[in-house]
DNA sequence: GATGAATGAGCATTCATTCAT
DNA sequence: AATGAATGAATGCTCATTCAT
C-alpha cells in the first residue's frame, strides 16, 4: 500500500500520484485506501515514514572499532551501494527535496534527517582528528556540510547511467579524502588498498 | 507571459503552475494565453527556453586573457552571485532537472545545457593544463564532471539561508582548487605521487 | 442510540446526521448500528416513534374535572414549558414536518399525530361549548386547526431567544381566547385573573 | 439555472439538491455551472436572492390611501394568493427557514427579510391606530410579531390541500381582525360589512 | 488577436451499506 | 452480538483545452 505509493512517485513523480492509481495497484477500491489513509497527505506521510526507515539502515556495515578513514570510506560505499541496488530512495528522497520547499512537514522531517547525517558525519571527522588520520586544523561543521552537498549533488543525479556515477562518487571521494586527510610525512595517504 | 509562468513556478513548483493563474498575473483571457501557447507543456518550454537565456549570459566577467584558475574561480564566483541575485534561476533549474526525469523534451534541452557546460569547463582545465597552472595527469572529462555534480548540488540547495551558502560555496571551492592545481615545488602536501 | 441519533439531528440537522457518528457516540461500530437498524431510514424511524412518544406524555397535568378554559389554557402552557425544558423537541418535530414532505412515511406517522391533537382540542372546544364557556358558534374543526397552525408556527421559531417567545405565547394565547370566548355581559372576557 | 436549482430544492429539498443534477437540467455541464456558481453555497445564495426578489413584490395591490384595515386585510390576502399560484416560494422559504438555524449566512439575509416585514406589518398597525379602526393599547411590535408567526405557521403547511389552507386563513384573518380592531359601539367588531 | 463560455476527463473524499470473522 | 475491513456510487470541484464570436 505504502509500497505502490512510493513506486508510483518513483515512477511518475509526486506530481502525478493518485490515489486511485495507487488503490488499484495494491487491488483494493480506492474507499479502502482513504479507510488506512484518510487523506493523500496522510498517505505520502505514510511514505515519507517508510522511506526514512530505509535510509536510516545503512547499506554497509563497518566495525565500530574501524578508523575514521575507513568509516568515511564506507559513506561513499553505502551512496554507491544504494546508486546501484535502491536508486528509488535517491529519487525518492529528491521529490521530497524539492516538495519541502513549499512544504513545511515535510522539510520538517527532512532537516530532522539531514541533522542525523550531519552529526554523524561530523563525529568521524572528529574521531579522524583526533586519531590523527585527518587534518588537525579541520572546520568540523563546515566539512560535514560539505560534504552532505556534494553526496546529495549525486544523488540528484541518480537517473543518470550507472557507469557515470560510480566514476562521479570515486572522483568526489578522492577529492574528499585529498581535502581531509592530514599530510603523511613521506608516503602517500590516498592510495587505497 | 513567461515571465510570469516562470515567477509562478518559482512561487509554487510546476505542481501548481495553472495556465489560467499565468494568464491573469499577465492580465489576460487564459484562451488568449491558449493562442499563444497552445498547450501548457508549450508554455513550459517557453520557460525553459528563456531559462536557458539567462543561463548562458554569465553573471561575471572574465578576460578571455586571463589564467586558467582565474577562469575557474569566475565559475564559483558566477555560481555566487547568481544564488545571491538570482536564486530564482537555481530553483527553476532544480524543477526542471526533476521534471526531466519524465520528460525527455526537457531531459534533452537540459543535457544540451550541460553538454555546453561540460565543454566550457573542460576548456578552462585542458587551459589549466597546458599553461601549467593544473596537474598534468588531471582527467578533464571527470574533473568537469565532478565540478558540475557538485555545483548543481548547492544549486539544489538554493532555498537555503544565504550564509551557509557562502561558506559552501568557498569550501567546495576550496576544495576544487586543491584537488586541480599543480603541485608547487618543494612543499605541497597535497601532492600525488 | 436512538437518542444519540436524535441529539444529532437536533444538533445539525437531518442533513447532518451520519450513521457513523450516531455509533461513534454510543461508542460502537457503525456496523453494530446497522445491525440493529439496518438502514438509516430504520434508524430514522426510530427517532420519530421516541419524539411521539415524548410528545404524547404532556408537560403539563390538568385535572379532567376542570374547566374547558382551564383546559385549553393547559395547551398553552405545555407548548411554554416545551420551549423552555425540551426545545429539542419541537426542533425535531419541526425538522421532521419539512422531511414529510417528501417522506410518505413520515407524513403517515406525523399525520396521525396531527390527528390525535386535532381531536383532543376539539374534546376541549365541544367541552366549552356545552359548559357556555366558549361561543356557541364556533366552528369546532376550524379552530381547532387554527389553533394547531399557530402554536406550530411557534414552534417553527423554536430557535428564537426564549423571551421573544414567551411573549409571543402569550399573545396568541390571549388572542385565542378571545376569539373563542362566549361574550361576557358586561366584563371584558380577556382580562386574565 | 437559479430556477433550475429552485425548482430542485421544492421537489428535494437543499438535502437533494446536486449541482450536477441542476446543471443537467439546464443543459449543460457541470463544469459550467461552476463557472457561473464557483460553489454550491453561491448557487444557493443565488435561489435566495431569486426568491428575496419574489417574495418582496407583492402579489395584491392597495391604494396607498387605503385605510389600514384594507391594508392588513392585503396582507393576508398576498399570502393566500401566494399560496394558490406560487407555492413554491413558501416551500423554499421554509426550507430556508429551517437551514438559518444552522447557516448564519442565511440567517443574516432572513432575518433581515423579517424585519422589513415586522416594519411594514408594524406601519399599517400604527395607521390603524392613529385613523382610530385599531385598539389605541395595541402593543404594535408584539401584535406585529404575532401576525408574522401565524402567518408563517400557515406558510410551513404550504403542502396542505387548497381548500384547508384556504380555511386556515380565514380563521385566523378574522381571529387577528377581532384582536386589532377597536370596539364599535353597540355592535360586534366581528362582523364583516 | 482576443475573449466569454463551455466542456470532458478527472480528482480526493464521503457515506451508507455489506461481509467475513 | 459485534466488528474491522471493504466497497459502489456519488459529490463538489478543478483544469487544460476548445469554440463561436
Amino acid at each position: 500500500m505504502v509500497q505502490a505509493a512510493y513506486a508510483l512517485i518513483v515512477e511518475k513523480g509526486f506530481e502525478g500520484l493518485r490515489t486511485r492509481e495507487v488503490a488499484e495497484r495494491v487491488g483494493m477500491n480506492s474507499a479502502t485506501l482513504h479507510y488506512y489513509f484518510p487523506t493523500k497527505e496522510a498517505l505520502i506521510q505514510g511514505v515519507v515514514h517508510h522511506l526514512m526507515q530505509e535510509l536510516k539502515t545503512s547499506r554497509t556495515t563497518v566495525d565500530e572499532s574501524a578508523g575514521a578513514l575507513e568509516r568515511l570510506r564506507a559513506e561513499f560505499a553505502d551512496i554507491r551501494v544504494r546508486l546501484k541496488e535502491a536508486p528509488d530512495q535517491l529519487v525518492v528522497l529528491t521529490e521530497l527535496a524539492v516538495r519541502a520547499w513549499r512544504d513545511p512537514a515535510i522539510a520538517g522531517i527532512l532537516s530532522y534527517l539531514d541533522q542525523g547525517w550531519h552529526n554523524h558525519l561530523v563525529s568521524i571527522l572528529r574521531a579522524g582528528v583526533v586519531e590523527k588520520t585527518f587534518r588537525s586544523d579541520l572546520d568540523l561543521d563546515a566539512t560535514a556540510d560539505s560534504m552532505m552537498s556534494q553526496l546529495r549533488g549525486i544523488g540528484y543525479q541518480s537517473k543518470l547511467e550507472h557507469g557515470k556515477l560510480e566514476t562521479l562518487i570515486d572522483q568526489i571521494g578522492e577529492q574528499i579524502e585529498r581535502w581531509v586527510l592530514a599530510p603523511a610525512a613521506g608516503k602517500s595517504p590516498r592510495k587505497r588498498p
